[in-house]
DNA sequence: TCTATAATCTAATCGCAATTTGATTGACTT
DNA sequence: AAGTCAATCAAATTGCGATTAGATTATAGA
């Protein structure tokens, strides 16, 4: 391979957490590539090395985020847990990750707005740049929405199995999504409560929420 | 007064809600003067008129859109309703308010960080502006509180008086909030639900989660 | 009608931020 | 020892966006 001085081990992957951080503070329209670098003892100019140009740079700290949330629900999903139990892994599981890396769960939620704003349309010449992104950008919606209906099908066959109550399904699933993004916002490590606290808390009170008796 | 062309009768309330638009649409760093202007059919130096600034014009905007929902907030706190009633007014009041102005809803919730990264302790000269602006944005912040506190306050006095359960009302409220906030992202006119609608199925929502006895 | 002033505009400033270009610098291979 | 490529950097480019300066225009009131 090449190069890679001891103090500046730096690769993608410590970029995109990087990345993530100064994008929870800051946001992204406000993140300029030198705060990036800055985080990683690198200049801006160093940063072209590894990604495209700043809009892809941000859609990659998406997806790793999405990606790894993702996955672990998939395994929540794929058990033969009742519904009940389902959901209640799937929000700890979702809490969980937001509180343990709240950058990357609030730029999740904040940032997906500059991706769609993100250039596309725009004068930038290369068309096989903006044509990629316009693909990866359109898969990670795509995602989105596929992370959004692990939920809302457990909602739902929890519904079907009598388990929870008649609820409209999609705007529960909505409300929930919306409190648990909202958990990156306020969250500190350190505070009175831990990340799983945190998640038990939603636990209990989503299912609360749902559950057709109570114990 | 002055002038005021029958086409261009625009004065700082209708630049307000103009701001909050498009602040909802792309974000405040992503949101330029000219933008906003041409909103109003005004050019970016006349915004200058009724605005010192553009941290000024957010601030505004963003004060505006929270005392609106105080308002109608402190209103039913004041009234002899049972907690889950106050509180199930409280919530359809803030819900019906982020979904009849999305943009000031939405900017509510994520220009505040923009708002806190606002320049102050910049290289900005003007002192006298930088530091009515600290106190302006310190007030906003402690209404901010006040607001969450009205919704916290209700949750406590609930489960003292026996009509809800022992929750952690802290993280309730937080949960609530960030629902609430959520559905200004999500929200379209026209969409399946209206606004009255989504606010009913998130008053449901959370007193089923909060009650201690289910009818 | 004349005057003061509000509300606008056009035309600069001024600085910053993304991105490009053209070297370097090591480390790994051979 | 030489060659090659990854990873960096410094410096230049470019363009845009906030803000300012200096008119201009329209109205309300004297």
């Amino acid at each position: 391979m090449a190069r890679k001085p001891a103090d500046q081990s730096v690769d993608r992957e410590d970029i995109l957490w990087a990345a993530a951080e100064v994008l929870h503070r800051n946001g992204y329209e406000a993140t300029t590539m030198k705060d990036i670098a800055a985080q990683v003892n690198l200049t801006a100019a160093s940063l072209y090395h590894h990604f495209k140009n700043k809009d892809f740079l941000l859609l990659s700290v998406l997806e790793v985020g999405l990606d790894l949330t993702i996955d672990k629900l998939e395994v929540i999903e794929s058990s033969d847990l009742t519904c009940a139990e389902k959901l209640g892994g799937m929000i700890r599981s979702h809490v969980v990750s937001v509180t343990g890396n709240v950058a990357v769960g609030a730029a999740m939620v904040f940032e997906i707005r500059a991706l769609l704003n993100a250039n596309v349309g725009g004068k930038n010449g290369d068309r096989a740049f903006t044509a990629e992104f316009a693909t990866r950008r359109k898969r990670f919606f795509a995602r989105r929405d596929y992370f959004e209906s692990l939920f809302r099908n457990t909602v739902q066959a929890g519904i079907a199995a009598g388990e929870f109550r008649q609820v409209d399904a999609a705007i529960v699933t909505r409300a929930m999504l919306g409190a648990h993004n909202w958990v990156g916002v306020w969250f500190r490590e350190g505070g009175r409560l831990s990340g799983a606290e945190v998640a038990d808390v939603m636990v209990d009170t989503w299912l609360a929420a749902l559950r057709t008796h109570r114990e």
